[in-house]
RNA sequence: GGCGCUAUCGUCUAGUGGCUAGGACAGAUGGUUCUCAUCCAUCAAACCAGGGUUCGAUUCCCUGUAGCGCUACCA
C-alpha cells in the first residue's frame, strides 16, 4: 500500500518547534516512501479559534520546503482543499464525525452523557480527594433506553461518550516504542462528541485518518496514553488501524516539556532571529534521531534518504540552543555571499544601518549602496555570524566613523608614540597607492606587508592601530578586509579620513 | 494518587556480555595570527542505585530511585 502521512497541527497562532519536527518527520517518511503526505487541519476547539492561524501554518510549511500534495492549501489569499479527501479543516467535517458517533451509539460502544459539568468537577474533586484515579463514573452508561429518549426529548445538553470495554488488554505496537500494553482499566469513557456538536480529538482523529487512508500516525509522545483509546475505536468500527510512531518529546534545559514559558517555542521567533531553515531542520532532525554515524550536516535530501523509525530514540531531548547557533554558523558560512546578502540585508534595514528606497538601497548617511557594496560589507562578518539578527551591531563601525579610545588605537605591546608614528606612515603610504591596489584583501595586504618589511617595522604596531582606526574596535575582521570593503563601498577617501581622524585623536 | 515512558560526558548521542566507552556542541589549553572568527592540535568530561544471571556486566533480568508525559466537553 501506498505510504500515506499527515501533519495534523491545531491552529494555535503559531507552530511549535516539537511540532516543526513532527512535520519534518512526517515529510521525510513519506518522501523516503514516495507517498503522500497531507496536512490537515484540527480546529474541532471553538473556544481556541485565532484568526489566520491556519495561513501562518502553511506559509511556514511551504517556507521551510515541507510541501505537501494533499490538505488545505492558500490560493489568491483563500484557504482551499488540494485533493480528494476533503475537507481537510476538522471544523468543516462535522456532518461526517455527527454520524459516526450515531453508529457508535447504535452499536453500543458508545453512549450519551447528559451529566453537567458542575457534577463532573464535584466527582472529580471528591476522587482526588480519595486519591482515586479521576474518571467518569459511568453513570450515564446505564441509563435505560426510555430514559434517554426523554432527556433527548426535553433538549437536555449531552455528549457522546466512547464505552470502554470492563476487562480487556489494547496492545500499542509502536515503530519507536514498540510494544506497550495497557488495560482497559485504566481508561476513562472518554467523550467522543462535545455538547456543542464539535468531535473532540478522539473521534475526529481515527475517522480522518481512516478516510483520509493514513497508513502512518507520525505525532508527539503525549499520544501514546490515549492511542489505546484509538485503537479501541478502529476495532469497533473494523477499520485496520494504521501504524503508529511516536516521537520522543523536546524538552527545557530543566527537562520538562518544552514550553513558551523558559524561552522560544515558536518556530518563527528562531526565523525572525535570523536562524536559517536548513540550519533549524537538520538541528531539528538531530533532536530524537541519528543516522549512527558520525554525520552532523544534512540536508533535507540527506535526512529523507537515511531517515528510519529504528533510528529515532525514546527519551526526550533537551532543545540546547548553543549546537543550534554552531549548525546556523556552519550554514552561513556555507552560503554563498549574494544570497546571504539578499537573506541579511532585512536585519540591516532593522538595525537602522541602511534603508531601501525607489532608486535601491541606501545607508543611513544618505550613501548609495550597491548590491555589491552590500555584498561586501556582510562578506566581512560571513564567517562570524551566528545568526543574522546580529549584523547590525557587528557592523555598525562600516556605516559610521568610530568613536576612538585610545586604550583600543594602541596595541597593547606599543605605546603612543610608535602607533602615532605608523598611523602616519601607513596613511601615507595608502595615499600614494593606486585605488585599483585595494580591490582584493589578498593584494592589500601583500602590499602592506611588503611596506612593513621594506621599512624595518613590524607588523603588530602597524596593523593593530590600522585596524583598530578602521574599526575602532578591540575585535573586529582584520584590517586588509576592511579597507578593500571600505574602499569598495565609499572609495579610498574613507580609509584616509578615518587614520587622519585617528591621528588627530591621538594627538 | 493512577497509568505509561525514559535513564551513557553539562547538552545531542554512538556503542558492546570482555573496548583506553567513540563522535559532535559547549568548556579549557596550545598553535596559526595585529584582534576576533575560522582552521589545527591537545585536555577535561558519562554508563542512576542495589540486587541477581554470568567466568565476566554499562550492555540481559528484577527492584528501587529520579525525571518526564497523560490523567478536560484542549489538542
Amino acid at each position: 500500500m501506498k505510504v500515506k502521512t499527515r501533519f495534523a497541527p491545531s491552529p494555535t497562532g503559531y507552530m511549535h518547534i516539537g511540532s516543526l519536527r513532527t512535520a519534518l518527520f512526517c515529510y521525510l517518511f513519506s518522501r523516503q516512501n514516495k507517498g503522500d503526505f497531507v496536512l490537515r487541519i484540527e480546529d474541532t476547539d471553538q473556544a481556541r479559534f485565532i484568526e489566520g492561524a491556519i495561513e501562518k501554518i502553511i506559509f511556514l510549511m511551504h517556507d521551510m520546503g515541507l510541501d505537501y500534495n494533499e490538505g488545505v492549501d492558500v490560493q489568491n489569499g483563500r484557504l482551499i482543499d488540494k485533493g480528494e479527501f476533503g475537507p481537510y479543516q476538522q471544523s468543516k467535517r462535522r456532518e461526517i464525525y455527527k454520524e459516526y458517533a450515531q453508529e457508535l451509539i447504535k452499536t453500543g460502544h458508545a453512549y450519551y452523557c447528559f451529566c453537567d459539568e458542575r457534577r463532573l468537577a464535584d466527582l472529580r474533586k471528591q476522587q482526588e480527594a480519595m486519591k482515586i484515579a479521576p474518571q467518569y463514573d459511568k453513570k450515564c452508561r446505564y441509563l435505560s433506553q426510555t430514559q434517554v429518549q426523554s432527556n433527548l426529548k426535553q433538549g437536555l445538553p449531552y455528549v457522546i461518550r466512547q464505552a470502554i470495554p470492563e476487562n480487556s488488554q489494547v496492545i500499542v505496537k509502536d515503530l519507536v516504542y514498540k510494544e506497550i500494553v495497557i488495560d482497559t482499566k485504566t481508561l476513562d469513557d472518554q467523550v467522543l462528541m462535545k455538547s456543542d456538536g464539535f468531535p473532540t480529538y478522539h473521534l475526529s482523529v481515527v475517522v480522518d485518518d481512516h478516510l483520509m487512508q493514513i497508513t502512518h500516525v507520525i505525532r508527539g509522545e503525549e499520544w501514546i496514553p490515549s492511542t489505546p483509546k484509538h485503537l479501541l475505536l478502529y476495532k469497533v468500527f473494523n477499520w485496520d488501524p494504521p501504524k503508529f510512531a511516536h516521537l520522543p518529546l523536546i524538552l527545557n534545559k530543566d527537562r520538562s516539556k518544552l514550553s513558551k514559558r523558559q524561552g522560544d517555542v515558536a518556530v518563527e521567533d528562531y526565523l525572525k532571529k535570523g536562524y536559517l531553515k536548513e540550519a533549524l531542520i537538520n538541528f531539528v532532525a538531530l533532536l530524537g534521531w541519528n543516522p549512527k554515524t558520525d554525520q552532523e550536516l544534512f540536508s533535507i535530501d540527506e535526512l529523507s534518504a537515511q531517515f528510519s523509525f529504528e533510528k529515532v530514540n525514546r527519551a526526550g531531548a533537551v532543545f540546547d540552543v548553543e549546537k543550534l547557533d554552531w549548525l546556523n554558523g556552519m550554514y552561513i558560512r556555507k552560503m554563498d555571499l549574494p544570497e546571504l546578502t539578499r537573506k541579511t540585508i532585512p536585519y540591516l534595514e532593522k538595525a537602522g544601518l541602511v534603508a531601501k528606497d525607489k532608486n535601491g538601497y541606501k545607508a543611513a548617511n544618505g550613501n548609495a549602496l550597491s548590491q555589491e557594496a552590500i555584498e561586501s560589507i556582510v562578506k566581512l562578518e560571513q564567517e562570524r555570524l551566528k545568526k543574522l539578527s546580529e549584523i547590525g551591531e557587528r557592523v555598525k563601525y562600516f556605516f559610521s566613523r568610530p568613536q576612538y579610545n585610545p586604550q583600543i588605537l594602541i596595541w597593547k605591546k606599543s605605546n603612543l608614540e610608535q602607533t602615532k608614528k605608523n598611523l602616519q606612515a601607513v596613511c601615507e603610504f595608502l595615499e600614494n597607492l593606486d585605488e585599483k591596489e585595494f580591490a582584493s584583501a589578498q593584494t592589500l595586504e601583500a602590499k602592506i606587508k611588503q611596506f612593513i618589511s621594506e621599512n624595518n617595522l613590524e607588523n603588530g604596531p602597524v596593523l593593530w592601530p590600522l585596524r583598530t582606526a578602521l574599526s575602532g574596535l578591540e575585535a573586529s575582521p582584520g584590517p586588509f578586509e576592511i579597507a578593500s570593503a571600505l574602499c569598495r563601498v565609499y572609495g579610498k577617501q574613507e580609509i584616509i579620513a578615518r587614520l587622519r581622524a585617528a591621528i588627530k585623536f591621538l594627538e
